[in-house]
DNA sequence: TTGTATGCGTTATCAC
DNA sequence: GTGATAACGCATACAA
């Protein structure tokens, strides 16, 4: 079956069976100095490993996961990488998971719902687990490769399914309060991507503590989480008769500060914003107040709710679900109300 | 071997051997029929795919790599991936990728030369192939993870190893010009990492245009690529007595800005600042003049090259380097010198 | 054009 | 404690 040239990718790598030959001992031998040493003699062990160590002897990981149908991989899937809050995610998924022994696929479904349940199923044969990140696919679809595979959804809540949930709804309510407390009355949330939990959970919160403390509240779309959104979005916003608006997101928030800017409305003198996520940090101008993100901790969680639950040999729990709280970060773009 | 419960990872999913009974022809045919279906009668692969489509058949991966030693992998190793220059190239090679019918393994080396070794030493036994970004390695090193897998090199400089360079030594020339022609005489440059080529490159093409243009150039440490590092340069900056700058990347620039506008210093009226990378577009205030990045092309570019290597059965190619050019982008961060 | 037989590198089940 | 050997799922020489 072999081509008549060495195969592309690796030529003649070291097998198992030429570290036994070296060894003088038989393959299972040297399979089991490395899966179960303590079934060998120590010397016995020492023996394989000097061998393969001089050979430099790599298992093959197709023939391992062939063998044993377990992969040493997972993956993380993102709706759209390019977005700040993602990639400490992704870092923190990526170290957690290295320290588990696993490697990382990384797919990007650029938001598409469709996109995403292909890359799924493309997936799926070679990983041991995946990492859901804001998933937009239906409840349904989601439901169906959890049973193909140990899923973990970051900000997505489906009962049943071990989620992540960065809980916003803290610190945007602060982010109201903060704001009725500066003297506020007429408040604005600028949406974010209809489809994302996220965005249904902060405008909950925004209404809800809203009325709670008797302020207007008026609801603005975005569609989009991006900076031009945010800027386009300044002349609705203005005509709303807000005083303060809360972001969906810091790229938003930055965008309506470029906005007011360009007006030459001042920020916080004439204007306040809050943002959420807090992934530009004091990087605007003025420094921008903010709610904090963990989504570090989000992607680590992730992993350690994975990898344990493939350890246990893929014995499901019961409903599993962390919410990480979030606090509000004041900066400066948010102050009293202009008189 | 196989242990009493199924497998973990797999459970009882649909072989070529399933596919082949429900079709009603041998294995070998359910192979040709995905491998070369024009080695079939054209109803005879119309047959076996629909028995494929009806159990859901997905080619086990595993199986595949260990027949042909091809895996349908790449990986993708950056230094840092919440440098925001990296993402859009994770996407454009993730987009590549997949268009090409790989999945990509993502990698974050932290900066850590040894950690890069580290992940591709793990990585590749299962990828055809490698895009490095930025590698920290030493070339020694390089060259010896090129000679196992193919491998190709963005933003970095390695002889006899293809790579696609993005070439802002023009745009960055162009700045200075730029800056020369609106009356500066005193230029600084403000260094990025000291093991980048990219670092390398442009502290030359600051040099060389300056001195061309016969003006002063001052180069200033920053160490790292930082909001706050340039915040923190601000000082030694204003001490040099240049009246602008050239930083090495836009997170750079940024954070001058910052350290410019906290001590009141008003941009491009007192200093002018011209980062590089465009990364950040827009989005900073004022709108950031800066040198365009072509990130997105230089992935999309490496995966091109990696793909038809693959393709061609790994024969090795004459050097190829790919150069990018990149040209400055004229906003609102410079202007005349100050009188 | 299609079927048969074999091997890829590993783990695991038996023997010894 | 260690050695044969049969899987795992697929691709391919070879036979028909």
């Amino acid at each position: 079956m072999r081509s008549s040239e060495p195969r592309a990718a690796a030529r003649s790598a070291p097998t198992i069976g030429s570290v036994a030959e070296v060894a003088g001992v038989s393959r299972a031998t040297v399979s089991r100095a490395f899966t179960r040493p303590q079934m060998l003699r120590p010397e016995t062990v020492e023996k394989v490993r000097d061998a393969a160590r001089r050979l430099g002897y790599v298992p093959n990981p197709a023939a391992k996961a062939l063998s044993t149908g377990r992969f040493g991989n997972l993956a993380m899937v993102v709706p759209d990488i390019a977005n700040p809050y993602i990639p400490p995610m992704i870092s923190a998924v990526e170290e957690q998971a290295d320290a588990a022994g696993f490697a990382v696929f990384l797919g990007n479904s650029a938001e598409d719902p469709a996109r995403e349940d292909l890359l799924l199923r493309k997936l799926t044969p070679q990983v041991d687990g995946f990492v859901l990140a804001a998933s937009r696919m239906g409840e349904d679809v989601i439901r169906r490769h959890a049973q193909a595979r140990p899923l973990v959804l970051v900000n997505r809540d489906i009962e049943g399914i071990p989620r992540v949930l960065i809980d916003t709804a803290g610190g945007v309510a602060q982010a109201v309060e903060h704001l009725a407390g500066l003297g506020h009355r007429r408040l604005a949330y600028l949406s974010g991507p209809p489809h994302s939990w996220a965005n249904a959970q902060r405008r909950r919160a925004v209404k809800r503590t809203g009325d709670k403390l008797g302020l207007e509240v008026v609801t603005l779309p975005a569609r989009l989480s991006s900076h031009d959104a945010g800027r386009q979005a300044v002349g609705a916003l203005l005509e709303s008769g807000a005083t303060a608006v809360v972001a969906f997101d810091d790229l938003l928030a930055q965008g309506v500060l470029a906005g007011l800017a360009e007006r030459g409305i001042r920020v916080p003198g004439e204007f306040s914003v809050a943002g959420c996520d807090d992934v530009l940090a004091a990087q605007t101008f003025p420094p921008l107040t903010t709610v904090s993100a963990r989504a570090r901790e989000a992607g680590a969680t992730a992993v350690e709710l994975l990898t344990s639950r493939l350890g246990s040999g893929g014995g499901a729990m019961s409903d599993v679900r962390v919410m990480l709280d979030t606090t509000l970060v004041v900066r400066a773009t948010t102050g009293p109300r202009p008189v």
